[in-house]
DNA sequence: GGTTCGATATATCGAAGTGATATGATGATC
DNA sequence: GATCATCATATCACTTCGATATATCGAACC
């Protein structure tokens, strides 16, 4: 499976330690995820990561006083009856941080090249692309470019040849000048890519 | 609930009777929808809107019978690729047709609008405009527009403000020209629809 | 001074959608 | 005549979504 959310959340936390909440703003302001991602997702995704050991939760800031800050989350009781309860409100934000072996993990989802064929996850990965090596960033445009260019052609065909009418012709010539923006951007970091020209290095292919 | 894709199913059989395997390729072809949906959304929804009594199974054609003269089948052979059989080769297909009270329930689902927020949604919409009368795509247009405008200026303000690598930077930046590119063809909707010049009248408002 | 409002924050639930896979028939290619 | 691609339906486990509940804080407003 692919999990686009888990590889966005470890690699928001490659730079530094969040919290569900946070996370959320940072996946639509750094990542470039357009509609918010919900907290039905982002809680269980956290939940997940710290099960599996590639995150951990560093700190439960408690609000005002109420000392006594559990060392670790020792998957504090929940109750799932009805009235849950007793929590404070704005109880304490739970702040994560990656572990190695979750940075291990990153760097390997984010350069295999499962399923990265959907606009979302690609467009995650290219702006986490400083964790790739140069040639995996080259590999990964010239994928989504391929597939873009598959698109494109059944965009046109589609256009030409039904007998659309105008609403629904218009949504498809709409389609095919979104998938040509989408080529020109994937041209211009291509050849960035092939000048060197790398807005930031971070890591270099093996000699 | 929102349920897309019963809008969208409902709208490709106002125009005809389709079988679930055909939905989805109707699904890319005709309304744009650039990820193939899955059978696993395709299938339980048509069974969903059976249940309810929108759509009704019209004919389970068996396999072999080769009735001869595919009536029902129209005009096949216009996908793209090479040669497409003519001949019927599946097992029975479920063919369904859209019912009367299906046919009410999709003006208003269409109409209605209720978290017509995400993109995937709003093109399904514009796609099936021809149904819904000018006034009411004049307020879907508008409505997105508005919309599209706030997530500009965040995207904006993202590439303004945040410390962004230039990978990130980059992301946001081509977002912001998707989503302008997405305004500038609003805003020709818009005023075709002002100056009537609609590509297809179907139905008017009521004066 | 009170109160409403919006942002912050975590959490859970049912429903909807995804990707993978199974099954099988048919026609096309080698 | 074996094998491959396409057509076609179906189900499964898992993920993600949208809605909702709870609670605190600061600002804005009367």
């Amino acid at each position: 499976m692919i999990r686009v959310l888990d590889i966005a959340i470890l690699g928001l936390l490659m730079e530094r330690d969040h919290h569900g909440y946070e996370i959320r703003a940072q996946l639509r302001d750094r990542l470039g995820i357009s509609a918010n991602v919900s907290f039905g997702s982002i809680y269980p995704a956290l939940a997940r990561l710290e099960r599996q050991g590639s995150v951990e939760a560093v700190a439960t800031e408690p609000r005002l006083s109420s000392l006594s800050t559990g060392s670790l989350s020792g998957e504090r009781a929940t109750l799932r009856s009805r009235r849950t309860s007793s929590g404070l409100g704005r109880r304490g934000r739970k702040v994560y941080r990656i572990t190695e072996r979750g940075r291990r993990e990153f760097v390997e989802l984010l350069a295999n090249p499962a399923t990265l064929d959907d606009a979302r996850s690609f467009s995650m990965r290219v702006a986490l692309a400083k964790y790739l090596t140069p040639s995996l960033r080259v590999g990964l445009l010239e994928r989504r470019r391929a597939d873009l260019l598959e698109r494109l052609g059944e965009l046109r065909a589609s256009v030409a040849n039904a007998e659309l009418d105008g609403y629904a012709r218009s949504v498809m010539e709409h389609a095919a000048r979104g998938v040509e923006l989408d080529l020109a951007w994937i041209e211009g970091l291509l050849s960035s890519e092939r000048s060197d020209n790398t807005p930031q290095q971070f890591v270099r292919d093996a000699k």
